[in-house]
RNA sequence: GCAAGGGUAGCUAAGAAAGGUAAAAGCGAUAGACUUAAGAUCUAUUCUCCACAGGGAGUACGAGGGUUCAAAUCCCUCCCCUUGUACCA
């Protein structure tokens, strides 16, 4: 008996592999296939969200290797961010010996893993070589003028003088220093992903789940409409504001502007409204910005002594501030026709001003004295001077057609999509290669100097941005003039890092280019993406900009960097939780029974994993315990690559038992073998044929629970074959091929065994299992059912008789007759389920009218369970020879003779409940 | 708030586009075989109740309605959970 020992195999082969170099790939004739997991952060210990996402990873690309594709693989790290900023400003470290200290860690235990990357063409994001072409890449954008500087509001400490990140702030405060977070101007860079808004919407070709499409639309969020200009009283400028609604211009009765919109300011300054205004804005300022666009939420405002013309009337419209206009949207600011908008009319009513309908319905009429409530739909138009009576979906467009001879409007699109905010006031990352030059303005870095290098003389103290603190990083000299001159500051958003990595990996060690293009041109697009539903919107949009505007730059070919998309779910584990204070108990009192805070008694609620709880399960931990391929096969067959997963430590127990189960009977040899072939083997051959048939087709979809489901139920099939006793060649076919399809899933104890079986070169090189679709046929799977539904019954029966040891079985084939009865009812089945009009059918034929009786209660019978009784069918004398092949299988296993007989030579009155592939039963 | 996804037996989980078997598979549990024992392995059972012949009745896929001969599956309402929400990545 061959040991199995998972340390042992499963270093062995990773030495090996790294060794013959097996999974480094270059450009070939081959087809590629390039399978990639999303860029991660290099956090020191894994966790199971990364181990599932590399299990599906490796499993598939090991599988499409298999199939012959010249497979990329690669794997890198998007190493800067804040935690490395946190660590040094928290325990004084080093950001880039940090980072690199983490990354050392998580590649260790990838490795262990034994997932078949190229590790030659490992990349990471604060490589000069990687960064270097971030700035290229900006520098291009900015050519392009794709990026500009514009102000823009960011969380503001001024306890820590700092920039707050949202996740920073909790509660309305700064998490480091509790002081009240604000909300402040700032000039920074922005990439303007909305001149590709329209392409960006365009998903055609692409095999990704509707679920994330619609993500993307909804926050891309086109809306057609108009822009119309309302002229501001004793001003020159005009407010230019977006409406989906112009057919309700003449209903304009006030403006709401955002509170935070910058003229507002200039406006009440020094006014008898400043005041009030002043505790308005900041009451809005600490306002969840969910809770403020909650339709359900009190509408608040004030008038602030300003007006604007109304360009169609030339009304003079008085401009309120409103808590719920956001400022990021549109233009900061709405017109209101509250007859026509609920929210406008709630806000009418409270700050009684005039309600102007200037909609009526079809088929009634809204009068104003008895309004409580906006009216929305559609209708006709009145109180609108020359389009009264249009029907308003025709107003849209007149009325903005009018709008434009007046040169005060136009018709138009508008996205929901900000523009792309990439500045951050922080250490970390990949400085924005810009110079600020007094005489010259804001001068780009020749593209000859970069990379522009974070500098080492940076102080960490948690107060502004770290690199403001280096003197030989700010002061430098301006390219143009060659006076003195100050560099930017911000350093760029790391999703623009993990915007175009896929394209590095294809050509990562160039020097000239960022890539090469013809290398990129045969690796390129991503066949397959696999990554947290979590990235669904912002990465995955952001790294489908960054492909459009790389093609229009002529690096590619590509309109979409990722043909199909995977999403994950998340891992989740049970964890103590308090039903009266709705809170899980943290790390520290996870062993408690009560709630610290009102004595409740926990209960246990399932949550997602996190270390704050503390209810994280550490895979190197299980890798230890029961080896990597245990964990990658507990992993996979945990759940569906796409659905949540429910942690429970039985599974993993299981996973280690069904491999060392897999493993010996792999690599032990059967006992019994014999030289002829039975019905055996044929049944044997026809569920390994299934079974690689439903694995091949599970894992085209990644859908690798479903494989590794059939492989269990195959593999214990398989089991009962060997004991039985086995043709050699049919044995050996099942175990090549078995061993074959359990590869991607656990690569290591198949390599062993194909070690030990001696076959030539490496299983993560061999060839996938091809299945006979000749053999797939529905006499070979009525057969297989036969045989398994004649065990069930003759166990129901011995139950029934509370028999334990059997002394003899008989099988009786049903009549003739009944196989022409039964045809004739299945096929009318088809047509009719009323019981009636089958019998009529049926007992038109001569033959069957004798038997009325009988057949009149079996088709009851059968109406009633339909799904119970096959279709399909042999005929008696096929039924009566296979029962006699599997006659040694069914005496083997109940220990005692069985005898065929046709249900006419029986005198068992039992016979008679013998039907088509239901053979009656005599036990005793 | 908005957007997307989800809720199936003691547990994990398939089934849902094409409505038709109390609903695959695995875990766990129970009983038996093997074993000195434990473990491993094998066999059977595992929604409830009834039945000493493969059966019958009831209840059931978050809750409540509806459509249908027939609903986990289609439609409506509600509850709960997860993710994202633009400076975590």
């Amino acid at each position: 008996m061959v040991e199995y020992d998972p340390q042992k195999i499963e270093r062995k082969w990773q030495d090996k592999w790294q060794k013959d170099k097996i999974f480094e790939v270059r450009e070939s004739k081959k087809e590629k296939y390039y399978v990639l997991e999303m860029y991660p952060y290099p956090s020191s210990a894994l966790h199971m969200g990364h181990l599932r996402n590399y299990s599906i990873g490796d499993t598939f690309a090991r599988y499409k290797r298999m199939r012959g594709y010249n497979v990329l693989y690669p794997m890198g790290y998007d190493s800067f961010g804040l935690p490395a900023e946190n660590a040094a400003i928290d325990h004084g470290a080093n950001p880039e010996e940090w980072t690199d200290s983490n990354i050392e860690a998580i590649k260790e235990q990838q490795k262990r893993i034994g997932l078949s990357y190229d590790w030659t063409r490992l990349i990471y994001s604060h490589d000069t070589d990687y960064y270097k072409w971030d700035q290229w890449l900006f520098l291009k954008f900015l050519e392009k003028g794709l990026a500009y500087r514009e102000d823009s509001y960011v969380n503001w400490c001024s306890g820590c003088n700092t920039v707050l990140a949202n996740e920073q702030v909790q509660g309305g405060k700064c998490w480091r220093c509790n002081s009240e977070a604000e909300q402040r101007f700032l000039t920074q860079w922005f990439l303007k992903i909305r001149d590709y808004a329209e392409e960006l919407l365009d998903f055609t070709d692409l095999n990704w789940g509707e679920n994330v499409k619609t993500m993307q639309r909804n926050w891309i969020g086109r809306s057609e409409g108009a822009i119309i200009k309302f002229p501001i009283l004793g001003e020159d400028r005009s407010i230019d504001i977006f409406t989906t609604r112009p057919d309700t211009l003449y209903g304009v009765t006030f403006m709401v502007f955002a509170p935070e919109h910058p003229w507002v300011g200039e406006w009440v300054k020094g006014t008898e409204y400043e005041s009030e205004f002043e505790k308005l804005y900041n009451e809005v300022m600490k306002q969840d910005r969910f809770v403020r666009t909650d339709v359900e939420i009190e509408k608040k405002g004030i008038f602030i002594g300003k007006y604007c013309i109304n360009p169609i009337t030339k009304e003079e419209i008085p401009v309120y501030i409103g808590n719920f206009v956001i400022y990021e949207y549109g233009a900061g600011a709405v017109m209101a026709v509250p007859a026509h908008d609920q929210r406008d009319f709630e806000f009418a009513k409270k700050y009684d001003i005039p309600i102007r309908i200037v909609i009526q319905p079809f088929d009634y009429e809204i009068k104003l004295d008895k309004m409580v409530r906006s009216y929305e739909s559609d209708g006709l138009l009145i109180n609108s001077e020359e389009f009264n009576g249009m029907e308003n979906r025709t107003a849209i467009n007149s009325i903005t057609e009018k709008l434009d001879k007046m040169g005060m409007g136009y018709a138009t699109i508008n996205y929901k999509l900000r523009d792309w905010l990439i500045s951050r006031q922080r250490y970390w990352g990949c400085p924005i290669p810009i110079i600020y030059c007094d005489d010259c303005g804001i001068v780009p870095v020749p593209y000859q100097d970069l990379p522009v290098e974070l500098p080492k003389d940076v102080e960490f103290t948690g107060k502004g941005n770290p690199l403001e603190t280096s003197e030989s990083y700010i002061n430098t000299t301006c390219p143009k003039c060659n006076k003195p001159a100050k560099r930017e500051t911000d350093t760029m958003d790391t999703f623009v890092d993990s915007s175009w990595y896929f394209f590095k990996f294809c050509d990562p060690h160039t020097e000239v280019w960022p890539y090469r293009k013809d290398i990129v041109n045969y690796w390129m697009n991503v066949d397959q993406y696999i990554g947290g539903i979590e990235h669904a919107v912002m990465h995955l949009l952001y790294a489908r900009f960054f492909t459009k505007v790389t093609r229009d730059l002529g690096l590619h070919k590509f309109d979409e960097p990722f043909q199909a998309l995977l999403t994950q779910g998340m891992i989740n584990k049970t964890h103590p939780y308090c039903p009266q204070c709705d809170s899980f108990a943290v790390a520290a009192e996870k062993n408690n029974k009560k709630c610290k805070r009102c004595g409740t008694e926990y209960i246990l609620k399932s949550v997602k994993m996190s270390k704050s709880l503390g209810n994280t399960v550490d895979p190197i931990g299980i890798m230890n315990d029961y080896g990597a391929d245990s964990a990658r096969f507990f992993i996979l067959f945990g759940a569906s690559p796409q659905s949540g997963l429910e942690w429970s430590d039985e599974g993993v127990g299981f996973a280690s038992k069904f491999i060392r189960n897999a493993f010996s009977l792999l690599s032990e040899p059967p006992e019994n073998i014999r030289k002829e072939k039975t019905i055996r083997d044929t049944l044997i051959t026809y569920v390994l044929n299934k079974t690689i048939k439903e694995v091949t087709e599970s894992l085209d979809k990644i859908a690798i629970r479903n494989a590794v489901n059939s492989i269990i139920q195959f593999t214990s099939e398989f089991t009962k074959y060997k004991l039985e006793s086995v043709n050699k060649e049919i044995y050996e076919m099942c175990e090549e091929n078995l061993a074959l399809l359990l590869h991607p899933i656990v690569p290591h104890v198949t390599e062993e065994i194909w070690e030990l079986k001696d076959k030539k070169g490496y299983i993560s090189l061999a060839s996938w299992p091809s299945y006979d679709e000749k053999l797939l046929t529905p006499d070979s799977d009525f057969k297989w059912k036969l045989m398994n539904n004649i065990m069930d019954d003759i166990n129901s029966i011995k139950l029934a008789m509370k028999k334990e040891i059997l002394e003899d079985i008989s099988i009786i084939i049903a009549e003739d007759w009944k196989y022409r009865f039964y045809s004739l009812l299945m096929s009318s089945i088809e047509k009719t389920k009323n019981q009636g009009e089958i019998m009529k059918i049926i007992m038109k034929e001569k033959e069957l009218k004798i038997h009325s009786k009988y057949i009149g209660q079996t088709v009851g019978k059968i109406l009633k369970n339909i799904g119970k009784y096959t279709k399909f069918t042999i005929t008696p004398n096929e039924e009566y020879q296979f029962f006699s092949d599997i006659k040694p299988i069914i005496e083997k296993k109940y220990g005692c003779p069985v005898n065929i007989y046709f249900e006419g030579d029986s005198k068992e009155g039992k016979a008679i409940q013998a039907l088509p592939g239901r053979p009656a039963l005599i036990i005793s």
